[in-house]
DNA sequence: AGAAAAAGGTGGTCTGACCACCTCTGAACT
DNA sequence: AGTTCAGAGGTGGTCAGACCACCTTTTTCT
């Protein structure tokens, strides 16, 4: 039966409320990423609702990765750059059906395009020739490559699907073929030969794919 | 008896375990969009918290869109893709120009893997002929553009990406500017030349880039 | 059989009670 | 005086129980 009374938002649920209030506190405050906020009993009395309801949206806030809380001393403002939506959307939407392929797809996307932004500043080769030197695995040499991008963003995401994959396929341990195919990556980003750069990539992935996975050949 | 919310960390929050209890008892009986889940009281006795723990979770999962709540009915799973999500992390990150600027990043480097994956099936720039004339707005092409890539992950990381940023700037509309440069970039795609369409592409994205600063000029 | 009333389940909220932990203060000690 | 440390008070973390409003299902009455 229709209750059109009741289907009206004349019963906003409180905590959504509360989330509002606390925005409201924020700017009006000009709150800023590592200050205190209120009490949760403060809070509570403060805006006529049980100490509950509070705790109900600052959690929710928390696993949004807005605020910090600290037994103890206090809840605070985090910087908002580090929101772990990635993360936490991660956990539900990368589930197991999510196909392997997708995944290093959208890396290999990312890491091309951090590639790029290599070419501006060749300093940068230096500490990757070490790196390809010293690292054990393919992945920490590419997650430096992506960390030296300037998108925090993409940098997140890397990290979500990178985790991801090594927990699914294991890790992948640098060979000699591989590295000697990173120098000569590096060094066409030196000499700005795009060409080159994009061709040793694929080479390199290429190997990797041939290595690990024999199943997926078909596609 | 060791109670499972707790039984990995000793100091993890007891709210975030049954957030991580609850992913896992999604994919076990494979519940979709839709299905309903256990009660709170009945969850509160199954995994041994009380049920405002229960609710705190489940307060946290609602705000993010994971699930819905019905009064007097009970606790569904939603369609992730339903993510209002969005609205939140907006009101609080909405002053962030750096996140914006990484978000627009991102979104052009899903787009661009999206425009070199049509090099291989013409038939598609056809319908993508009539959404530019058709269309209303520049992303609607490119939702499409990035549907029409076999990459699912992708494309979900396009679409929160695009609400959010919606959310924030407001939607592009097309201009008749922007249609011709859309139409020479998909007959660059028809004839496979590659340059022809980076090139455009950037163009078009020039063009929304240049809107947007007049336009915040007069706000 | 059909309609109305009652029962039972569900989320929504509040309260009060503990616990563990942190910080600060003030008294005791050197 | 300066240092140390035990205790008080504040804070988040958790639980149990009590209502309420709402929905569905069952029972009862006409």
């Amino acid at each position: 039966m229709m209750t059109e009374v009741n289907s009206l938002q004349t019963h906003a649920k409180v905590y959504i409320g509360i989330v509002h209030q606390l925005r409201e506190m924020i700017s009006k405050d000009c709150l800023k990423p590592g200050d205190k906020i209120p009490s949760e009993r403060e809070l509570s009395e403060r805006l006529n609702v049980g100490r509950s309801s509070v705790r109900e949206a600052l959690r929710a806030l928390e696993l949004l990765g807005l605020i910090e809380t600290r037994r103890g001393e206090g809840t605070f403002l985090r910087d908002f750059r580090d929101h772990h939506l990635i993360d936490l959307l991660g956990m539900f939407i990368l589930q197991d059906d999510m196909a392997q392929e997708d995944i290093l797809q959208t890396k290999m996307m990312i890491e091309k395009e951090a590639l790029k932004a290599l070419y501006i500043d060749k300093r940068k080769t230096d500490s990757l020739h070490v790196s390809v030197s010293e690292c054990e695995n393919l992945d920490d040499v590419f997650r430096e490559i992506v960390m030296m991008s300037s998108n925090y963003l993409s940098q997140r995401i890397w990290n979500i699907l990178n985790d991801f994959e090594t927990l699914i396929c294991g890790e992948k341990k640098l060979t000699a073929a591989m590295r000697e195919e990173l120098i000569t990556m590096l060094s066409g980003i030196d000499h700005q030969e795009k060409e080159t750069v994009q061709e040793t990539y694929r080479r390199v992935r290429k190997i990797v794919d041939e290595d690990a996975t024999i199943s997926n050949i078909f596609f």
